[in-house]
DNA sequence: GCCGATGGTTCGTAGTACGAAGCATGGCGA
DNA sequence: TCGCCATGCTTCGTACTACGAACCATCGGC
């Protein structure tokens, strides 16, 4: 099986840069998970129950998750008219700043890692992870 | 910028392997580090000091994981002759059989991805992966 | 033989994650 | 319209993850 070699790689990758991932955030004592809220946020207003099920977690542990990043002023929680039992959540401003300067941080240090491929083969690993793992059938 | 695309890609595919990773993992109550544990150790077999720098963790982490790990019968922690003071983790036999099944499993959860690629594109991924991230210079 | 360096563990603290139980609101069917 | 189940979220209890500081044992050079 061919396959076996680029899932290996795959993984591998995936630890890498989760691994940069991880130091970004620590700096600024963002896990993971926060590091991901600030990044789908920064773009989305969804329900508590969106956000979970976007991330893959329970709605208790999301409750926590928001709790905490709430106490530090990252994000707000909104009431949704619709709906009086839906809490709606948002980044705040001092939220979408942070959230701008990790992700150029990211960037930044995976720049290296680009650079080491030509123009062409940026796109062309752009395009096959696409194509791998966007599975839109 | 066109690195910026690849950026986003390489974020992207990495939290979808995560994802895959860690519901595999919970499926055998392994988190994300113990999976990784398991993978390294299968044909290692470190001083706690190395296991924690691969890992980037902190010794008194990894302490805590080895423990609970050990408590599982999954891995044991060995002597070493040379320096009383070492301690070499590696993998029980039921430790093996388990990291081989969910690394099965893992290869089988993304193999669909790879199916999506013809041989060539497959090889190509692994290339430029690797020629991008495993930067040994 | 002493002493600083190295290798691990222990302890306290905070974050992460889950499931069960609980409360409020919504919406449907009788 | 009322009753009741479903839905949305929070709270609570538990276990794991992770760190740093303090600690003990051993090693190696002097």
């Amino acid at each position: 099986m061919t396959s076996d070699a680029l899932v290996d790689a795959l993984v591998r990758s995936t630890f890498q840069v989760v691994g940069v991932l991880t130091r970004i955030g620590a700096e600024r004592d963002l896990s993971l998970t926060q590091l991901r809220v600030l990044g789908i946020l920064r773009d989305r207003r969804p329900r508590m129950t969106e956000l979970a099920a976007f991330l893959g977690l329970d709605k208790s542990t999301l409750s926590g998750l928001v709790d905490r990043a709430e106490r530090r002023g990252l994000v707000a929680r909104g009431k949704n008219p619709q709906d009086r039992r839906v809490v709606d959540v948002f980044l705040t401003p001092a939220g979408l700043e942070l959230a701008e300067q990790v992700y150029g941080e990211v960037r930044r240090a995976l720049a290296p890692a680009a650079e080491r491929l030509s123009p062409q083969d940026r796109d062309q690993l752009v395009q096959l992870l696409h194509t791998a793992l966007h599975s839109h059938d």
